[in-house]
RNA sequence: UGGGCUAUCGCCAAACGGUAAGGCAACGGACUCUGACUCCGUCAUUUCAAGGUUCAAAUCCUUGUAGCCCAGCCA
């Protein structure tokens, strides 16, 4: 049912291609390319966020959508910031996402044969030579962004000479940074990444896929275009910064003499108003204890993400209507919570729950008397059926759904007004009790038995229906409120780079109030709290005794209280 | 006179020379046993700016302006 929804959600937003589809239909049309495969190349340097399922999704879904496949490729030409953590967490991230990679997983590393082939190939074509500049000394006969470089003393070197150096560079005679092999374009190019790359380096480290048996590793721009003709890519979609490293990526392509050159195409990374994306950040927030870890729900790991209960289904429609294009943006958030309240409202059952609880005592119920009352678990889906839920003499309401002295257009409890207890009986407030300081901590009223849920009763009317729990009954749980981690009067960022953090990012809330029926609730289930939103189960901390609640997001609100007074 | 890319509503984003889609947000109003949801309505005479070509320009040309990316033996 959910499905049918979802479906006409996206049919109704995708009624145009985006450029990159435009560019495989035409390529397709002109025979520029036999099927389509596409791919997902991470390097295993760290967790996955939202940022990297947009690429995810957009490569897994063009494969789909064209017929064609789709790789996950672990890009791991640098064994000093690798590790498997990282690969294990990623493939899971990626599989959760339900992006199908099939069987189609890859290791760059697996191919390091290859590359040193072509890398032979390359000088023996006089494309390639083997320079002994320093580092210092290399980015110095670079040049500038304004001014041309200079040629290496070592470029004319004899293929000769070139192949018995990169053999010995490969057995592991050379030391660290000593010597490199370049590709040899211009050094006068406009576009710094032609002033002959550098394309392998020694690196006498433990790899963790291929161990010692390398010391010389390829670099990015000569290995990332072998990787995709390795794999049949016709399409590498990756983003805006690799722009300027297109001529170089064809340079390779075209040296190499492939017969189906696979093409490169940029997109606009993701970006989200007010929320740390990107690595670096997030690591450090990780790494400073500011969070709990890298799957912390206040964070956009897709780890954290879907601990804090945020679907695939959501991710999936969030990126459908965000789109693709090459103009630099910053999403709202907001569209991110009105993903996931669309895919929730309908598949999930309503829960009353009470988070900041006060005592309400209906004075003419009778002492020890238990009813039990029939509830739908969404008004809005049949399929989800009913439960019962108890209802006695003494109950839970939220506290902000009673005050003394009501505001103008204040719908809900205060003494004389007559609401309804949700799926229960009308009430009226007869009567409240407070402790030394003011603060109510009781509240008194009388129900009237007429007016049960279900019983047709049409005899007058109230304005405000309010959620309860049975205190004799009810759970008790932790609930934990997230606010954006980011002070966002402030900013995201600090002047010196550093984050702007919340301090209120996060509220738990040790005594609330469920209903007993969420006893069985497991991690990952998802409910909604009447008019407090959405919320999930934690993974990490929910214990069969101790249920610990995220909220996923909050519930829209078109009331808003008067400003000051009470 | 380095090079590359981008500019359409508060935020995404269509439109591919034929007279500015859609979504989010916002704001009205209806409905409501969730102040939710749903529903109905409002929200760019104008597309960074200024010129030009054309019967017709967001789309073509010219000149500007603004933003992003590039000088790792990272990816």
């Amino acid at each position: 049912m959910e499905m049918e929804h979802e479906n006409s959600l996206l049919e109704k937003e995708v009624v145009s291609k985006n450029f990159i589809e435009q560019m495989i239909e035409k390529d397709l049309a002109e025979g520029n390319c036999k099927n389509i495969v596409t791919r997902f190349p991470p390097e295993p340097n760290g967790y996955l966020h939202i940022g990297h399922a947009k690429s995810i999704l957009l490569n897994s879904g063009l494969a789909k959508k064209y017929g064609g496949t789709f790789n996950l490729r672990f890009d791991d030409t640098n064994p000093t910031k690798e590790k498997m953590e990282f690969v294990e967490s990623i493939q899971a991230d990626v599989e959760w996402l339900g992006a199908d990679f099939k069987d189609h997983l890859f290791f760059a590393s697996d191919y390091f044969d290859k590359m040193y082939e072509a890398a032979m190939k390359l000088i023996q074509k006089g494309k390639a030579y083997v320079c002994e500049l320093s580092a210092d000394e290399i980015r110095e006969y670079r040049g500038t962004l304004k001014e041309p470089g200079k040629n290496s003393p070592y470029r004319n070197r004899s293929v000769e000479e070139n192949v018995d150096l990169f053999t010995r560079m490969k057995d592991g005679e050379f030391a660290d940074g000593s010597k490199v092999l370049r590709a040899k374009i211009d050094m006068s190019s406009p576009n710094i990444n032609m002033r002959d790359p550098i394309i392998y380096r020694v690196s006498k480290m433990k790899h963790h896929n291929t161990g010692d048996k390398w010391c010389v590793y390829p670099m990015y721009d000569f290995a990332h275009p072998i990787e995709d003709a390795i794999e049949g890519i016709s399409h590498s979609i990756c983003t805006l910064e690799f722009e300027d490293h297109r001529p170089l990526y064809d340079w390779v392509v075209r040296e190499l003499a492939y017969e189906y050159p696979p093409r490169q195409i940029e997109f606009a990374k993701l970006y989200l108003t007010n929320v740390v994306t990107g690595k670096r950040y997030i690591k450090k927030l990780v790494e400073d204890k500011i969070v709990d870890g890298w799957d912390d729900p206040r964070l956009v790991s897709i780890a954290a993400l879907r601990r804090r209960g945020f679907t695939k289904e959501s991710i999936r429609m969030f990126m459908e209507l965000v789109g693709v294009s090459k103009a630099n943006s910053s999403v709202d958030y907001a569209m991110l919570e009105y993903c996931i309240r669309e895919d929730l409202k309908l598949k999930k059952p309503r829960m009353l729950a009470v988070l900041d609880p006060i005592k309400l005592v209906i004075t003419n119920y009778p002492e020890g008397q238990r009813e039990y009352l029939e509830m739908p678990n969404n008004q809005e889906n049949e399929e989800l059926g009913n439960r019962q839920i108890s209802f006695g003499r003494e109950l839970y309401i939220d506290r902000d759904d009673f005050m003394i002295e009501p505001p103008k257009k204040y719908f809900r409890l205060f003494p004389g007004n007559e609401v309804r207890l949700m799926h229960a009986y009308f009430v009226t407030c007869t009567d409240y009790i407070t402790d030394e300081s003011g603060r109510v901590v009781e509240v008194h009223c009388t129900y009237d038995k007429e007016t049960k849920s279900g019983s047709g009763f049409t005899g007058r009317k109230v304005k405000g229906t309010i959620h309860w729990v049975d205190a004799a009954t009810a759970l008790e749980a932790e609930v934990r409120l997230y606010e954006n981690i980011v002070d966002e009067e402030k900013g995201v960022y600090n002047e010196d780079g550093s984050v702007n953090v919340n301090p209120n990012s996060l509220t738990i809330l040790k005594k609330c109030y469920v209903e007993p029926e969420l006893k069985d609730a497991v991690a990952y289930d998802s409910f909604q709290f009447l008019r407090h939103g959405y919320f999930c189960v934690d993974c990490k901390d929910s214990t069969k005794e101790h249920l610990v609640f995220n909220r996923i997001v909050s519930q829209k609100s078109s009331y808003k209280p008067a400003r000051g007074g009470k």
